[in-house]
DNA sequence: GGCCCCATGTAAGGTGTTACATGATTTG
DNA sequence: CAAATCATGTAACACCTTACATGGGGCC
């Protein structure tokens, strides 16, 4: 039940369309949770009808233009709950690992190139993840100087959680990339 | 598509029946890939329905007594084929990391108890893990000396794949640790 | 008999993916 | 005007999760 309280916080961060929302759950947002353009309009359908969030009014007809979307209170209630609400880490189920495990059963052939593979699309992702952590939040790390004229106290609280985020992107991807290489030398040793 | 490969080499690595692979899917297995006993049952159905796996023929009633399967040479061919086949890794998709960005815009009241909680239970796993690995894969690492009484070749390059597999898990719950804590770490100071 | 556990299954609902459909606006 | 792109949506299907159903065997 993620997918609702992702579009509720990209909503409040910026009201959006539905492709402007696709678009974003694209770049930031897609980096810790994806989502398809189908998957969020349906959704955005069954928010406007729980009342967590309305379409600003607009003319025109209902299909071909756009709907923008601003979140509720009763929206903005039910996202500060979620963030406190206990809720398991799921179990790991990861593909990769479970090749590597059947390979010890049937034989190896043809793994050893996809895990190449893989590793150089981490790596792709994780130079990614660091070229977005240096633009930013550069250097001073932390609460850091906030950038020109935002409101102190909010924006470095809130910069500070993203950054947390970010920072768990490129932990994960540096877990890969270590993991592939690892994976390799033993395949070749 | 990885349930039924999954199944597939549970099966190779020792037939048995569907309240067995459940019990498996409990312990290794579903250390990388989890599955409810519904999901299996179903599969099961699905695999024998394509000629990949057959039940051992049993009498009695079709219902509350047991049905052993066992793979099928279509069935080991199609799974060294799965692990040769290209992939792609899906995209990183995590509530908890959800959920501090959207702290970020709700408040994080009652986040830094979730992140506790949550470290607990990585710590947990990760010592698990590391039991595992101090029982299976003692001391001297990779190929490592065989344990009694197995053919040396094929045991050891299945061992090896295991560890790896194990390895990973190690490795993705010290990520979760250590990300944990130092979230926690900013929240305090 | 009543209770618990073993073992296999059915049903319903939510989530995610892929393919396609439709109208409006921009661009050559 | 034709083609591409924008923007919103429908349909179908596969998968996963949760809850419940059915029948047998052992135990007190």
């Amino acid at each position: 039940m993620s997918l609702p309280h992702a579009i509720l916080t990209a909503l409040l961060e910026k009201p959006s369309s539905g492709l402007a929302l696709t678009r974003r759950f694209d770049k930031s947002i897609g980096y810790f949770w994806s989502a398809t353009h189908q998957q969020i309009y349906r959704e955005l359908g069954r928010l406007e009808a729980s009342g967590l969030i309305r379409a600003l009014p607009a003319q025109g007809p209902s299909r071909g233009s756009k709907k923008e979307y601003e979140v509720l209170a009763a929206g903005r209630e039910e996202l500060a709950a979620w963030v406190a609400r206990p809720e398991d880490p799921r179990p790991i189920r990861d593909p990769l690992l479970l090749r590597v495990r059947a390979a010890g059963v049937v034989g190896r052939a043809g793994l050893e190139e996809e895990l190449r593979r893989h590793l150089a699309l981490h790596r792709r992702q994780l130079a990614e993840y660091e070229a977005i952590e240096a633009r930013d939040f550069p250097a001073g790390a932390k609460g850091s100087a906030d950038s020109a004229g935002a409101p102190a106290e909010g924006r470095s609280a809130a910069d500070q959680l993203q950054h947390l985020v970010l920072r768990g992107g490129i932990d994960l991807e540096t877990f890969w990339v270590a993991w592939l290489e690892r994976a390799l030398e033993e395949f070749e040793g």
